[in-house]
DNA sequence: ACGGGTGACGAGACTCGGTGTCATCACCGT
DNA sequence: ACGGTGATGACACCGAGTCTCGTCACCCGT
């Protein structure tokens, strides 16, 4: 028999998520998480550095993935085409049967501001570790940091139109459609 | 005789950049800036919102001289002319003789996650008032998003290369080479 | 089989950011 | 003279996050 159950960290993940669907993010404290969990207070924050993190889980990975696709993309690929690949790959977290779940975890995220401002930060990140595979690709500054900067515009706006109930193109016909307007907006920016 | 010395946010203020310069950003508390103010801890969040937000004072104002600066664009600027008039007037903010201040400033945020996710909301309303302006003045999604992000890269490049102490060149002009860099870059993007 | 090290956890004290309430009192208009 | 206003002080309160210390199943070498 082992001394604690196992999977403290997702049991933590669960319980967090389901809390603030329940009761709102502010009004779930990290002490109710860890009860909800069945541990201490003390251990959530073993788990995640703070209550903001456990709504990003799983971004790290992600952008493992980014550099790892812009960095395998063809030889010959323009850093857009690089940059395009990169965005579809990213729509393995966004499957049709995450749409409920990712908007739910949007909603809670635009109604607070230290929300916003941690999702910043990992977009941030993201286009950063974007900017750097292009530069491993050879890609010049500042054409490397453009079209990460591009690619990160074409993820958002593609992003809130896959949220849209409206719609009902995939995740990565959406990206494909972002790109392509920015690439001809820019072309004709003069 | 008045019953408080007057101009208690200011007092508020620069006790802050005092005691940050003095201990470190982390090492002085809320109630540490109002007592050398000569304040109470409740009149701090009176005055401030967070603890954050003392390092970025003024950033509305500047905000909304961005929007003038765009609305008020010949009528036959390209949205690209535009931004660059705006980035050239954010140049108020950095004259020569506050570029110590600004580099001190600068240090802290950069050596605070919580600090660079405040730094990355600001910039997001920026480009956020940069983009509505032009769209004010007829310019089309997605070439206002668009040029507004070119303009936000083009500042906090010239922004970093007027930081560097072995650039000499004045603000103005770094925002000018800048956005010319990546006027050219954009173009030859595919 | 035995024993010491390891590592995940619980318990709880502590600091600090931030919120809220209430009383105070110079100032101002009537 | 008098009541309203508004900025402030004093203080209680909550929750995030840190830190320390003790516990004990598990693992690994002997």
């Amino acid at each position: 028999m082992p001394r604690w159950e196992p999977n403290a960290l997702e049991r933590l993940h669960t319980a967090a998520i389901e809390l603030f669907a329940e009761q709102g993010y502010d009004a779930t404290t990290a002490a109710g998480i860890a009860e909800r969990a069945g541990l201490a207070k003390s251990t959530f924050f073993r788990h995640f550095p703070d209550k903001r993190e456990v709504l990003f889980f799983g971004q790290e990975a992600l952008n493992g993935l980014l550099a790892a696709v812009v960095a395998d993309a063809p030889a010959d690929a323009t850093p857009l085409e690089a940059v395009g690949a990169a965005l579809e790959a990213t729509g393995v977290a966004f499957g049709p049967q995450r749409w409920e779940a990712v908007r739910r975890r949007q909603e809670i995220i635009d109604a607070h501001p230290e929300l916003r401002e941690r999702e910043l930060l990992k977009r941030e990140a993201m286009t950063g570790t974007m900017a750097t595979a292009l530069r491993g690709r050879g890609v010049p500054e500042p054409v490397a940091s453009l079209a990460a900067q591009l690619g990160d515009l074409a993820l958002a706006r593609a992003y809130t139109r896959w949220l849209d109930p409206a719609s009902t193109s995939a995740f990565g016909e959406l990206t494909r459609q972002a790109l392509d307007e920015l690439r001809s907006a820019a072309a004709a920016l003069g």
